[in-house]
DNA sequence: CGTACCCCCTGGCTGC
DNA sequence: TGCAGCCAGGGGGTAC
């Protein structure tokens, strides 16, 4: 699911109801996600405060007062829910009927309960997502998740002339190195698709030609962050994607960016819609994921 | 160090 | 209606 701008919608559709609360309990439902959780992690974590509900990339940080961190990553489909007097997050269902965040749903692995009678649930069918516990004494610039991550992009730490020094060196496409979130951290397989379309540069472009030889950046790789800032903020703004497996967190009819926005993304074999130009939308894989272009203004 | 590949897992959709 | 085959938002680990 989630890229930067779905992961920042759950991000500000929790932390109202979090941040300031106690955890009563925590009730784990199994040994693992991707990674095993930490040894004894629900009674660690009882009893805590969560401090603050912060976003880096596409994980989710969730601040305790002791310290501690509970980093959460949700894969390709996780997500949250929440319920409690006055919560607007509703549990919803799979199409086969099972029901998901109520805290018993099959896929309902983990759930935080929280002064007041709150509860919140995360939810992960496929369970590539992780929670990691990142301890009170563990600074988190040394964290091996986050210490690998490249700039956020909508900081003033992302720029032309950051992105043109990590593309210098690169002889992999530029769709393949959007991807790698040590270059920017947040943007997934839909973004950099979309972005690259709005930019007019092909998702096969060598990277390292979007910079010059003296390593300062084209002026079509100061279009290309320009792109990325606006998409991601957009997409924030309207409440992130939503997709199939993936439903706004508002609930079931947040339709969220996706169906009014995307140009190329899920469009294969459709006319462009810039409209200056007739291309025919095309699907290739790169990297083994699906890349969707305009094989005729993108170059 | 950069790059290519495989893999983790379940569910939805299409087409026979 | 059943089922095989393909596809899916991510990204860690490893081999080169």
């Amino acid at each position: 699911m989630p890229e930067l701008p779905e992961v920042e919608t759950v991000r500000r559709g929790l932390s109202p109801h979090l941040e300031g609360k106690s955890i009563v309990n925590v009730d784990i439902r199994r040994p693992d996600l991707r990674f095993p959780f930490a040894k004894d992690l629900d009674k660690r974590l009882t009893g805590l405060k969560i401090r603050t509900i912060d976003r880096r990339g596409k994980y989710l940080l969730i601040r305790l007062d002791d310290d501690s961190i509970l980093l959460n990553s949700l894969g390709m489909s996780g997500r949250w829910t929440m319920t409690g007097e006055g919560i607007a997050f509703t549990p919803g269902t799979f199409a086969h009927g099972a029901v998901i965040g109520t805290g018993d749903g099959p896929h309902d692995h983990f759930v935080l309960n929280i002064e007041g009678g709150i509860r919140a649930t995360y939810t992960d069918a496929r369970r590539f997502g992780y929670i990691h516990f990142i301890e009170s004494d563990v600074n988190e610039e040394e964290d091996r998740f986050l210490s690998v991550l490249g700039p956020e992009p909508m900081s003033q730490d992302f720029d032309a002339t950051v992105l043109a020094k990590n593309l210098k060196n690169r002889s992999s496409p530029i769709k393949n190195t959007l991807l790698d979130q040590s270059v920017v951290a947040g943007l997934g397989n839909i973004y950099v698709n979309e972005v690259l379309n709005r930019t007019g540069i092909s998702p096969r472009r060598i990277s390292s030609t979007l910079v010059r030889k003296n390593g300062s950046p084209t002026s079509r790789l100061e279009l290309l962050v320009e792109q990325i800032q606006e998409v991601l903020s957009d997409a924030i703004e309207a409440g992130g994607s939503t997709l199939q497996d993936f439903r706004g967190v508002s609930g079931e009819d947040d339709l969220g960016w996706f169906p009014v926005n995307f140009r190329v993304y899920g469009r294969e074999g459709l006319s462009c819609v810039r409209d200056d130009c007739s291309g025919i939308v095309q699907r290739i894989v790169q990297a083994n994921r699906s890349t969707f272009f305009c094989p005729s203004c993108q170059r």
